[in-house]
RNA sequence: GCCGAUGUAGCUCAAUGGUAGAGCACAGCUUUCGUAAAGCUGAGGUUGUGGGUUCGACUCCCACCAUCGGCUCCA
C-alpha cells in the first residue's frame, strides 16, 4: 500500500504501483485532464511514475509555472521531431526552456528560414493529433553512451549530466531523445505552439565553437493564451524606444555614424530635466562636480591599465607624432585632477561627480538603439577616502541610488556582487579586502544579493544595481565599484592624522549607468507617456477656430511665464483633429480655448488618454500643474 | 566579431524581369468649425552603396554598408 498525502494535507491510500496519473483520475477527472507531470517529495517527475510507500504527492498541471515548463520542453521534443523529420541530416544538440517558450539547438548545414516556420507547424500538428505517449527509458552511463556513439553532442550532454541513470524519452514513429524528462503524458497535451524565430547561437556559447541554428518556440495551455501572448509581445514592440524616439523626434541614428546617437531637442529637454534633478540630488549628497577632457595621451592608459586590458574596446589617434586615446571611462582623468594639489584626510571622504562622455568600441553586432552605442554619458562620479570610510561611503552611494530610482517609479530592483575576473589588476589579497568591505556594507543595509563569480572590473569587484520595468523587463542601472589599484598606479595620496603619506581608497560609482541608455528605458517604461515633468512639450493650447487665436497666445504668455513648456495650434483643423493629433504626440495636457474661456478667462483641459474634461481658471490650472511637476507625480489628474 | 533576415517617398507598406504606387505626413486653396483625424489640388523616388548577368533589373548574382532577431560581449 502506498500512503499518499496531498498538498492540502489529506492523507489517500492507494495500491503499490498505483501511478501519479492513477492517482489524479481517483482525485477528480477534471484533474486528471489538465495534469502534465507529479511531484513527488518535491521532485518533478512523469505521470506514468509509479508510487510507493510513504510519499507526498502533487498532480502538476499547466495552471503551475513548473507544468507550463514540462509542456513547453515536451513541445521542443516535438519540433525536433519536426524538424528532423524536413530536414533528416539534423543533428539535435539540446533543447531547454526559456522565460514564455523554448528553444532547440540545432547542428544543421542548410538554413531553417521563418518561411519554412509554417512547414516546421504544420508537422507539429500532425505529430500533436497524433497524440502519442511519451515514454521514458533508463539504462546505465555505460549503455548510453555506448547507444549514442558518433553523436558528439548527445554524448557530450551525457558528460554533463548528473547520476548514473540516463534517461531518454520517445514518442511518435520511434523519435528518440536522451532527456533528463519529466514530459507530458502524451503529445496531445502541449497546448498551442508557434515557432517564432530562429538565430545563430554558438556551441556552448563559445565563439571558437560551431555556430549552431537556434530555433525558437513558445507554446500556451490554449490558443487563448497563445494569442494574448503575441498580443503582449505586440504592446511591448509598441514601447520600443527605437520607434518612439523615431516617432516623437527624440533622438536618431545615422549610418555616418553607428553606434552615436544624435539626441534632437525634445530628448534634450528630458536629458536635462534629469541632469537638473541629479545634480540637485548629488549636491544634497555632499558631491562636487568636475569636467575632464575626452581625449588624452596614450601613456595615460597604459599607466591605468586600461592598455592591457580594454585596448579592444578602445578608440585611438594620432596628431603631432603622438598617440592619443578617446577615453573610454573617466577615471584616469579624475586621478589627475586629484592630483593637482595637496589632499589632507581632513577632506575626506571626497566626492567627485562627472557627467563624462565615453567612447567604447563595441561590435558591431552588438548595438541596439540607446541600450547599446559605442558614445554615452554616464553620469559618473569617483569618491576618495580611508580604508575605515568605505563602508559608510558605499551605504551613502547605496541610499542615493535608491532615492533616485524612486523618483523615477521603479520600486522594484535587486542587487548583484561581482567578484574577481580573469583579467584583473592587483593582488588576491586587495580584491579580497575590497570584495569583503561591499559585502559588508549590503550586510549592513541588510540588502539581498546575487553573487556574480568573475564578472567585477579589471581593477575591482562591484554591486550592480538591476531594476524592472512596467513589464518586468530587467535592466542593470548603477554600479558601485572598489579600487585599491588605481590610487596606488597613479600614485595618489593624502596627508593622513599621523602626519604620513598614504594612498587613497577610490570608489567608481554610477546611478543611472549611461544618460542615453536611462533615456531609452524610461521610453518603454513609461511607454513615451512621460511624467510631467520630463515631458518635452508639457501643454497644448487648441483653439477653436482661428478666430481664438488670440486667447491662446494670452493663454501662452501665462504658461511661459510659469515655465511650462507648451505650444498653440494654429493649423487650420478642426479641433477633434487637434485633439487627436496632440494624443498621438502624447501631449500630457490639450487646452482647449474658443469663445466661451475667452470671455471667462478659462481653460478646457483635456488630459492625455482621457475623454473627459474640465473648465478651470488659468491661475488654477498653473497651480496645478506647477505643484505636479514639483512633486514628480507620474498621475496627472487635476 | 559570428549566424540568419531585411533595406522602395519623411513614416508605414505595395509593385516576382517590361514606364515605381497607396495611405498618413508635407505644400497650396476651400472650410472658421466645441472635444480622438473636413474637402479638393499638388509636390515628393539614381529602389542602401558599388559591381555583374540581361535587349531590359526594385526584382537575378557578387561584394560592401546599415538595421533587425539571436550568440559572444556589455553601461
Amino acid at each position: 500500500m502506498a500512503r499518499i498525502t496531498l498538498p492540502d494535507g489529506s492523507t489517500l491510500e492507494a495500491a503499490d504501483g498505483t501511478t501519479a496519473g492513477q492517482l489524479a483520475e481517483q482525485i477528480g477527472p477534471g484533474l486528471a485532464k489538465a495534469a502534465v507531470a507529479a511531484k513527488v517529495n518535491g521532485k518533478l517527475v512523469d505521470l506514468s511514475t509509479p508510487l510507493d510507500g510513504e510519499v507526498a504527492v502533487q498532480i502538476i498541471t499547466t495552471r503551475d509555472d513548473e507544468g507550463l515548463e514540462v509542456m513547453r520542453h515536451s513541445c521542443a521534443h516535438i519540433m525536433a521531431e519536426a524538424i528532423c523529420s524536413i530536414w533528416p541530416e539534423t543533428k539535435l544538440v539540446y533543447g531547454p526552456t526559456v522565460e514564455d517558450g523554448f528553444y532547440y539547438d540545432v547542428d544543421l548545414d542548410e538554413s531553417v528560414r521563418p518561411s519554412d516556420f509554417e512547414r516546421i507547424e504544420e508537422k507539429m500538428s500532425e505529430i500533436i493529433d497524433a497524440d502519442t505517449p511519451f515514454v521514458r527509458k533508463e539504462m546505465n552511463r555505460a549503455d548510453a553512451l555506448e547507444k549514442l556513439a558518433g553523436d558528439k553532442y548527445k554524448t557530450d550532454n551525457i558528460t554533463h549530466a548528473d547520476g548514473d541513470i540516463i534517461s531518454f524519452y520517445s514518442h511518435g514513429d520511434g523519435f528518440e531523445d536522451l532527456c533528463r524528462g519529466p514530459h507530458v503524458p502524451s503529445t496531445g497535451k502541449v497546448g498551442s505552439p508557434r515557432v517564432m524565430s530562429v538565430a545563430g547561437a554558438y556551441w556552448h556559447g563559445d565563439p571558437t565553437q560551431k555556430m549552431l541554428q537556434r530555433i525558437y518556440g513558445t507554446a500556451w495551455p490554449t490558443k487563448r493564451d497563445l494569442d494574448d501572448y503575441l498580443q503582449r509581445l505586440d504592446e511591448a514592440k509598441k514601447r520600443d524606444h527605437r520607434v518612439l524616439g523615431k516617432q516623437l523626434d527624440l533622438f536618431s541614428f545615422n549610418e555616418a555614424g553607428p553606434g552615436f546617437a544624435f539626441v534632437h531637442h525634445k530628448g534634450m529637454i528630458i536629458w536635462n530635466a534629469i541632469v537638473d534633478f541629479w545634480r540637485g540630488v548629488h549636491d544634497r549628497y555632499g558631491y562636487e562636480e568636475i569636467r575632464t577632457p575626452i581625449i588624452l595621451n596614450e601613456e595615460l592608459w597604459h599607466r591605468s591599465g586600461h592598455w592591457d586590458n580594454y585596448k579592444e574596446n578602445m578608440y585611438f589617434t594620432n596628431f603631432d607624432d603622438t598617440d592619443f586615446a578617446i577615453k573610454p571611462m573617466n577615471c584616469p582623468g579624475g586621478c589627475l585632477v586629484y592630483k593637482t594639489r595637496q589632499h589632507s584626510y581632513r577632506e575626506f571622504p571626497m566626492r567627485v561627480a562627472e557627467l563624462g562622455l565615453v567612447h567604447r568600441h563595441e561590435a558591431s553586432g552588438v548595438m541596439h538603439g540607446l541600450f547599446r552605442v559605442r558614445q554615452f554619458t554616464q553620469d559618473d562620479a569617483h569618491i576618495f577616502c580611508t580604508p575605515d570610510q568605505i563602508e559608510a561611503e558605499i551605504i551613502g552611494v547605496i541610499e542615493l541610488t535608491f532615492e533616485i530610482y524612486q523618483a523615477f517609479g521603479f520600486e522594484d530592483f535587486h542587487i548583484e556582487l561581482s567578484t574577481k575576473p580573469e583579467k584583473h589588476i592587483g593582488s588576491d589579497e586587495i580584491w579580497e579586502t575590497a570584495t569583503n568591505a561591499l559585502e559588508d556594507a549590503l550586510k549592513q543595509k541588510e540588502i539581498e544579493y546575487k553573487i556574480n563569480e568573475g564578472d567585477g572590473a579589471f581593477y575591482g569587484p562591484k554591486i550592480d544595481f538591476h531594476i524592472r520595468d512596467c513589464l518586468k523587463r530587467s535592466w542593470q542601472l548603477g554600479t558601485i565599484q572598489l579600487d585599491f589599484s588605481m590610487p596606488e598606479r597613479f600614485g595618489l595620496e593624502y596627508t593622513d592624522k599621523d602626519n604620513i603619506e598614504k594612498t587613497p581608497v577610490m570608489i567608481h560609482r554610477a546611478v543611472l549607468g549611461s544618460f542615453e541608455r536611462f533615456i531609452g528605458i524610461l521610453i518603454e517604461h513609461y511607454g513615451a507617456n512621460f511624467p510631467l515633468w520630463l515631458s518635452p512639450e508639457q501643454v497644448r493650447i487648441l483653439p477653436i477656430s482661428e478666430k481664438s487665436n488670440d486667447y491662446a497666445g494670452q493663454v501662452e504668455r501665462r504658461l511661459k511665464d510659469s515655465h511650462l513648456r507648451c505650444s498653440i495650434d494654429s493649423s487650420g483643423e478642426k479641433i477633434g483633429a487637434k485633439i487627436a493629433k496632440a494624443h498621438a504626440e502624447k501631449l500630457p495636457y490639450m487646452l482647449v480655448v474658443g469663445p466661451r474661456e475667452a470671455q471667462a478667462g478659462t481653460v478646457n483641459v483635456r488630459i492625455h488618454g482621457i475623454k473627459e474634461n474640465k473648465t478651470i481658471k488659468i491661475d488654477e490650472f498653473l497651480t496645478i500643474a506647477k505643484c505636479i511637476i514639483a512633486e514628480k507625480k507620474i498621475d496627472l489628474a487635476l
